[in-house]
DNA sequence: CAGTATCCTGAACGATACTG
DNA sequence: CAGTATCGTTCAGGATACTG
């Protein structure tokens, strides 16, 4: 298993003092970087999701995932089963069958998570003409890269 | 992970079309993910929470962010500038001064990220109180897997 | 069906050196 | 000061094959 972060890694935890939001960024250590690292992961968001509607089994997930490959969805189910946010179930039949579902936990992840979908597609528009502009006055640029200082506008200029 | 987002649902699986509302998660394409992962990047979130308290200079973010490199900042600033959430400001003074501060976007989405960290902080305890069981299931795993079924409960058992 | 084990590649990242 | 350019390494993650 060279994949994974590092187990058993024992930090202390406890309750430290609530150190103020202005706080958390600087601090490495800080657990809130390995759970956004999670959060940040390129499957567990998706996994998550999905099973937000539903329980499902392995091979649903790996249908519906689509893009995942066998190995990663493995690797993200049990990364998100050892954090407590889904929960495996092995029904011992004789063709396996095991399924996933959220825990409350997870569920509480999702809505937090999805503040941040809903933030995504009501700026996703401006973002868009942000890129279009940036790459536009990039454009600019190179063709301009001889020419002398069109306008002087006299104090701090944006965009480069 | 260009495309294959469309995953037509060609196998007879019954009638309920596979997802609803909730289909940002599977659209590859969409803008959602790509945000999600500028988001999920390792520096972003920590350069935007720092200027969400002021506005900083070039060298300033290299001090402050420590462990990022010269160019990793350099690249994360532009991303950032690119997508419209962070403004470059270029004094043409003779020793160059740079400043960097969030656009009203950029402080949108801080608080929007906000709400993620504050549930990481509420349930960081119980993360690691998730993973320490894990681990230690794992190891009990480890301890027995030559003996024989002991505990014949007859339904789904949970955490394999 | 639901994985595990291996191998391999490309993108990300850090370190370093150079520049206006 | 605030970058850019280049190089070397690491490693996440895809493809494939095997198994209980």
């Amino acid at each position: 298993m060279e994949e994974g972060t590092s187990k058993s890694a024992s930090y202390s935890e406890g309750t430290e003092d609530p150190y103020d939001a202005c706080q958390w960024d600087v601090r490495e250590g800080c657990e809130v970087r390995q759970i956004l690292d999670r959060i940040a992961d390129k499957w567990s968001l998706l996994v998550v999701a999905l099973l937000a509607s539903r329980r499902m089994r392995f091979t649903e997930l790996l249908r519906e995932v689509d893009g995942v490959s066998q190995r990663m969805l493995t690797v993200t189910l049990r990364q998100l089963e050892r954090d407590g946010l889904v929960e495996r179930t092995v029904y011992p039949v004789v063709p396996p069958r095991v399924e996933y579902e959220l825990t409350s936990l997870g569920v509480t992840l999702h809505s937090a998570v999805q503040s941040l979908v809903v933030w995504t597609e009501t700026h996703q528009v401006e973002i868009a003409s942000a890129r279009a502009a940036y790459d536009r006055a990039q454009q600019a640029l190179e063709s301009d890269h001889g020419r002398t200082d069109p306008a002087p506008g006299a104090g701090a200029r944006r965009a480069r």
